[in-house]
DNA sequence: CTGAAAGCGCTAACAA
DNA sequence: TTGTTAGCGCTTTCAG
């Protein structure tokens, strides 16, 4: 229990010590704070490299009162958008040198939402990133500090924090527009649980059918659970009204589609379905999927792009935003006969 | 610029001074290290809530040398099976009070690994728990310093290290014995990128095919992506041998049935078909996929417990194992008529 | 350009 | 039980 007891990793003092430098001059080869002449300069950096010494992290947190890590706040992770985002942010996080944390806040309860917070705070995150695609994002997002540099994700735009948006609005509008070419009366619209009153999704789809002069039929509300479209999909199939149905996200339709396939409707033959996101195996259903492509990756390296302005103080980048582009598959077509536009 | 440059955060010698004690004794309190008067703890305690006062994490990691932070080592992280064991591991680490982090490794290169073993190391973490579902993740477990608690998850099990598994092997012979039970003479199979050599899956299948007595057919190699699944569909749909083919996973099997299905083969007629994990949208398919159900986030629940054993010292938990549910839905069925077992 | 001194917020060791 | 004294490893004044 002498010279063995775990080799404790090198400090700053052993690598001054080694160069034969004070401490202050390491740390100013370190960060770059101060010119330093050469030729220690490259003392420093030797002995460095010979005790294979890093600077803590902790440390240097503890005096700068911020830390290298950028704290990601959701809702929830596995679903696909998210993990794809989360993906696509800690990407472009590492790159620079940032570690991400994650914080799931799984409801917009009180208790929980502060617990989020406190967890979040205790870090003293770089910055931080909240992926406000559903209410506890949101409900997060509004008890967040304001004294952290701060970016929020989502489909639609709100003000005060910058902001990476995919254009859910305009890329629904396209989508049911599509349906509406292709001859339909009109659309149905089954949604997945909005992030706050509507979704850019909804909103679009509504918007496209007044701009066609159509009133927007009842909108069915799924989970995020496919099972929850399947049982919409039987409930509709019963419908000879519903001919174009646009779903909330490719699951959702696929679910959809199963459903109506239990009580033998065929898509896109009986009813065309689409759905939102571009689901990896969006292409692999059959009928292969109608649906407008996000790229959740992009997004969350955009994300990240705004929030490194953020924390450099300047305040110029504040919004990104990107139209998901139309993808037509096999699951959409003309209404049947007698069922279309007159 | 005087009392208002930023509501700087109350530290602990705010509370001591309001509560009229020292800074050790508020310590005390917080940190349960020794007994305090309770009429000064109920003191302490009053000015902590009156403040809002939160210790600082970054303050305590310094000193304790070890944050609160649990470290996720993976090399992906939106693929379905590994967003789930994350986020059940940051469930239950969530509700001992620790953030986790995510650090992902992109390849086996080694700059790349050695990056990110810094990368984990900079945060001093209490623990770290890698998913070695890929050679990524075997190759970064290879590389972490011992010093910290760790716990690895995956399919097989391994030497040295506490672990987390899913008994794949086994629920691979389930899967096999049951295709085999059917009738088929033999089972193709489809495998995914292994972490090593061979993994269980593979190998479980070997095993049932060896039991039975049949020679391992070659296996097809895939990669993550469902297209590749496709492109194999399409490649046996012309043999006529191939009348049951295992896959490495759920979104694989979708794609090895549009492949099968792009050339006219149906499922589970003339082929059948098998996948791994019970996707979430396995039932959803048509027809519905025959799998295994695997409980990822369970998984990753276990992890978290071993961990906590682990940074306890307590050594004696070192391994958890679960054994998946088999689950029959549609793509299985008996070969074709001809074509079975003499 | 460089070193000595101070201090980030907290816990640990030591007396009292 | 409690306060005083030392640091944890680093960056930041401040002299020189």
């Amino acid at each position: 229990m002498s010279a063995n007891g775990a080799p404790k990793p090198p400090v700053i003092a052993d690598v001054a010590r080694l160069a034969g430098v004070s401490v202050p001059t390491v740390s100013r080869v370190l960060t770059g704070a101060a010119r330093v002449r050469p030729e220690k300069e490259q003392l420093v950096l030797d002995a460095i490299a010979k005790l294979n010494y890093r600077p803590s992290a902790t440390a240097r947190a503890l005096v700068s009162r911020q830390s290298r890590t950028i704290a990601i706040v959701a809702g929830n992770t596995s679903q696909y958008g998210y993990a794809e985002t989360i993906r696509g942010i800690e990407e472009e996080a590492r790159a620079d040198g940032y570690t991400v944390t994650i914080t799931v806040v799984e409801s917009v309860d009180d208790e929980v939402v502060s617990r989020a917070v406190d967890l979040v705070r205790d870090q003293s995150p770089a910055g931080v990133v909240v992926l406000k695609f559903d209410p506890p994002g949101v409900a997060t997002l509004n008890h967040l500090p304001h004294d952290v540099p701060l970016v929020a994700v989502s489909g639609v735009r709100v003000r005060d924090v910058p902001q990476a948006v995919l254009d859910e609005t305009r890329a629904a509008e396209a989508l049911t527009d599509h349906l509406l070419e292709l001859g339909h009366r009109t659309v149905h619209h089954v949604r997945i649980p909005p992030s706050r009153r509507e979704d850019g999704r909804t909103t679009g789809w509504r918007r496209a059918l007044k701009r066609a002069g159509v009133q927007s039929p009842k909108v069915f509300e799924a989970t995020w659970s496919p099972e929850s479209g399947r049982a919409i999909g039987r409930e509709i199939a019963g419908d000879p009204e519903v001919t174009a149905v646009f779903c909330g996200n490719d699951e959702i339709a696929m679910g959809v589609i199963k459903g109506l396939s239990d009580e033998g409707r065929r898509v896109p033959e009986d009813v065309s379905v689409v759905g939102f996101d571009d689901h990896p195996l969006a292409a692999m259903w059959s009928p292969a999927l109608t649906t407008v492509r996000q790229d959740f990756g992009g997004l969350g390296g955009r994300a990240f792009e705004l929030l490194r302005h953020a924390m450099r103080g300047e305040d110029a980048k504040r919004f990104s935003s990107e139209l998901p582009e139309l993808v037509v598959r096999e699951s959409s077509g003309p209404p049947p006969a007698g069922r279309g536009r007159s």
